[in-house]
DNA sequence: TTCTTTATTGCAACTTTGTCGCAATAAGTG
DNA sequence: CACTTATTGCGACAAAGTTGCAATAAAGAA
């Protein structure tokens, strides 16, 4: 929380309930949320006000967007939750937290290589996770 | 075309000329479109044709989308162009095609480590080209 | 604590985006 | 050419996202 009000007071923002709550609803999911589902865990909010913040926080970089099928979901970011990216199992549903520090090796070889700095990188994999597979039925 | 013709014809669908006119506006681009753009690229096929036939490419893997900053963007997929990945600058918006035999070898790995079936994965790097940080003025 | 400044919110109205059912149309096959 | 049925377009709607502006409430100063 604390974390959170340095960065705001850094860009001369405020620390509000609205953001409190927002910031509050994706710590306290263990998944990334869509942007409904966000606004369902912030009925304190108005859903005007919850654009404007995750757009903030995301310039901020306190979240960032994942993609999953055809949505985007958010998630805080890495000062609040460790680096990581996900298995997104098209049958159950779930997304697996993964670690990967060769990903990021390679995104510095990559950065290099092209010269490019990076700002942000995406990286998920969808596809049937181990219990699905197990569980099989029709594959 | 007979390739597009080919996969539709395997799963009963028929090649018409809505599907063929957002096929085409894929494949004429050099950069990954949006729903808006392609809505745009399509003046011949209704709105609501163009939600339907992007479902179904993308159901037949005809076209992925990538993720880029807050939007979904539409891309032909392998067997019409060559599979790749993007380096996306922030400043001049350019979608830089990126070819990494080192994510395809670590995303098999992964999939190994974890007994993941991968069908599908995303990887983006957004960022400031080469280019955009010469030309700097503010960085 | 109260005052002051101004970032932030909520509201209302609106635009855009996406969805659904159904009748009309047109691929593809015989 | 005729027939079957996948596909489209339309209209009406629902959901998602945006904008301007007046009201509210942080945060620092007095």
């Amino acid at each position: 929380m604390d974390a959170l009000n340095a960065i705001l007071k850094q860009h001369n923002l405020r620390l509000t309930d609205s953001r409190t709550e927002v910031f509050h609803a994706l710590a306290q999911s263990e998944v990334p949320l869509t942007i409904a589902d966000i606004t369902k865990a912030c009925p304190r909010t108005n859903r005007t006000s919850i654009y404007r913040i995750l757009e903030t926080f995301h310039q901020l970089h306190i979240i960032h967007t994942i993609h999953v099928g055809w949505k985007l979901h958010y998630e805080l970011a890495e000062p609040f939750v460790p680096h990581h990216h996900h298995l997104y199992c098209t049958r159950c549903k779930n997304a697996i937290p993964l670690q990967t520090p060769e990903l990021e090796r390679l995104i510095g070889y990559i950065s290099r290589q092209h010269q490019f700095q990076v700002q942000r990188h995406h990286f998920e994999l969808e596809g049937i996770c181990q219990r699905c597979s197990a569980t099989d039925s029709t594959q």
